[in-house]
DNA sequence: CCCAACTACTTGGACATCAAAGTATCTTGC
DNA sequence: GCAAGATACTTTGATGTCCAAGTAGTTGGG
């Protein structure tokens, strides 16, 4: 279903008749939205031949740039920006289709360490080469905007405590 | 947990380095996505005192958008690009909490409406406020750059069948 | 007229996410 | 050295999303 007008456009217009206020903040916050709608859904495409989606991806991603393959459960969540619960839940599958495995540490008993195996190591490769192929979903962007975006997303998330 | 580096300038190089290319659309996607998580997060939590979240606000907001407050639900699920089933469960949602009712269409026996109920139409017009007062999430995103955000990810929404 | 194909919506199942509570393991302060 | 509090994960429960299958109502070709 395609529609023949920009909906967030439409939604801009009434959103002024009913002043409603921050016309311009609306826009960018669905525009957001929807292109990460797009996204999503064309990289978890392209991942999903590989028994991968993009949250899983990442922690193979992660876990083969480090030294050692292997990271502790918290470090993950702290990197990625996801809950604990998510990071447990996604070990979980990528433990269960062998990709990695999860060890005690020995000086602190607590932590869980989550290690990358080679057939996690393989399809990381496999999926990057995945999403290489489909440009990360972002066929349709211009590549001229590519660093204005980054830059400018970079001071959001900055303002927001993604990093310092 | 605020990391004191840009992890998508981090996996950037770590990227370069395995020889994976694409490391520029990589960095494009990765940041729509994480700010988009932001986004979702605040967003949410503005809502959330009026028994709304996103998906719920943007449902009423486009029923009142229309000069008969009603809609079919596929029509909803066109014009905010969710699946008929998301669209079922939210105006559920929406329903029991009074903000909506659902009625047979005369025409054609199969099409259930879904029409605004007047504290339908406030809880929109709270929401709206509200997510104005919170700059739509935006708080950090250099205001110069809104109008080139929207331009460049229509674009990227129009190749993607988001509108034509 | 009537049955096959189509359309509109709902239901059930698989996942993913977060919040809050529970468990096990340190670390501190007295 | 021990109890109180902090940490690191896991579990459970509530939500939300999609897909696939099911149900009900409509339409069209013969």
């Amino acid at each position: 279903m395609t529609l023949d007008f920009d909906p967030i456009a439409e939604a801009g217009r009434n959103w002024t008749d009913r002043g409603w206020g921050a016309v311009d903040t609306m826009a960018v916050a669905t525009s957001i939205t929807r292109a990460h709608q797009i996204l999503h859904g064309r990289i978890d495409a392209a991942l999903a031949p590989l028994d991968l989606n993009f949250s899983r991806f990442e922690v193979l991603a992660l876990l083969g740039f480090t030294r050692t393959g292997a990271l502790p459960m918290g470090k993950i969540g702290d990197r990625l920006q996801v809950h604990a619960a998510s990071v447990t839940n996604t070990i979980q599958r990528l433990e269960a289709l062998g990709f990695v495995a999860r060890e005690r540490t020995e000086p602190d008993g607590r932590t869980v360490l989550a290690r990358l195996l080679p057939p996690g190591r393989a399809a990381a490769a496999a999926g990057a080469a995945a999403l290489t192929a489909i440009d990360y979903g972002l066929a349709g962007l211009d590549r001229d905007r590519y660093d204005d975006l980054v830059d400018a997303l970079a001071g959001y998330r900055a303002a927001n405590g993604d990093f310092a």
